[in-house]
DNA sequence: ACCTGAACACCGTTCAAGT
DNA sequence: ACCTGAACACCGTTCAAGT
């Protein structure tokens, strides 16, 4: 069922994945898919579990801690972000599955062995884990958003009628914007982010 | 329109919103309202828009630029955080309207005075703001979880029946977790992040 | 025990037809 | 020009009935 239900999503994105479409794929009846799932949100998160189950587990990490941390971020993000429909259903609900554990404790481990104490290693923990999450969902939905665009290049067209007189700093940044938007560095950013979760270690 | 389309939001949840419910709410036909959006990811942003401009505009700041950008941020964070249905449209598109340009442009300003560059600015303002949006995103999913109670507690299940043996952290971590997650505290987490980003300046 | 089909109560959107 | 209603092609989920 899985299977199935991920080469939808694969195919033609989340939104085509419903309880009905999956039953027809299958030739079962769409009621019997109610006898592994709960609901349709229960199969995202199924999905999602498996997904997470994947994450290669690098076979040599850097011994030093902020390196490191920055290498399991990498397998987080660059898991996730391959598919992009994660983000909806990181919408309604955490990323916890038994399958991720082992890099949760990881990152835990990096941050201690940076000089946290295991209190602020998972608040920092939770901190780095919601930046990334904010970096999937504003990538994901600017990708989308260059795919279809008849739509909105609103966004950019706005900030390019900006006036300098009001806005100087947005006047200023019309050329450097749409470059800095597009740019994939996460990377980068967490690096900074990282910077101030060690600070004061 | 928009006024009818947000009282329906408030009181039952964005799913609720409907271009049909929201006709018969208007007493007009349904295929009216396509006369104003062009369809219903249109209507929802739309809504947003609305929302942003409400933001209000704090009449006096702090001179100081870290605790200027605290307090810019606090807007942008609790203005959104009050409506749970924001997270939803956010993923489908980035938040950018007319009426936050002098928060983005503020915002700006003060990571300069702050001593970075414009384009430093322009990049610590886009991973602070993406650090918002996994928030946001973060703290809703949670919070729609305690409300459904019967479904996943599954997660903090799933933490309390860590073995210490292989994860040692997660193990030590089983009564603080929760306390931590639940916590709303958004601005001391800013607070590290912007550490990082005004480092170096 | 397990599976089915019909039924309920909905959707967004197109488009020809009316005023 | 503006609005309508019917129609198309779907949904998730309940539940009584079948094997």
């Amino acid at each position: 069922m899985a299977d199935a239900a991920e080469a939808i999503i694969e195919r033609e994105g989340v939104d085509a994945l419903s309880m009905r479409r999956l039953a027809r794929e299958l030739d079962s009846s769409t009621m019997a898919l109610y006898r592994h799932v709960r609901d349709r949100d229960d199969l995202l998160v199924l999905l999602l579990d498996r997904l997470a189950a994947d994450l290669p587990r690098p076979p040599r990490l850097p011994r030093e801690p902020r390196k490191r941390l920055l290498a399991l971020f990498k397998v987080l993000y660059e898991g996730l972000d391959q598919s992009p429909w994660v983000v909806q259903v990181l919408v309604r609900g955490d990323l916890m599955a038994p399958s991720v554990l082992w890099l949760i404790e990881e990152i835990l481990a990096a941050f201690v062995a940076a000089g946290l104490s295991v209190e602020q290693a998972a608040d920092a923990y939770l901190t780095a884990w919601r930046f990334t999450v904010g970096e999937l969902i504003v990538s994901h939905s600017t990708a989308r958003q260059s795919a279809e665009l008849d739509r909105h290049p609103f966004q950019l067209e706005l900030l390019a009628a900006v006036e300098s007189g009001e806005l100087p700093m947005l006047a200023a940044l019309t050329d450097y914007w749409p470059k800095a938007r597009q740019r994939k560095s996460y990377q980068a950013r967490l690096a900074k982010v990282l910077d101030g979760l060690l600070t004061d270690a």
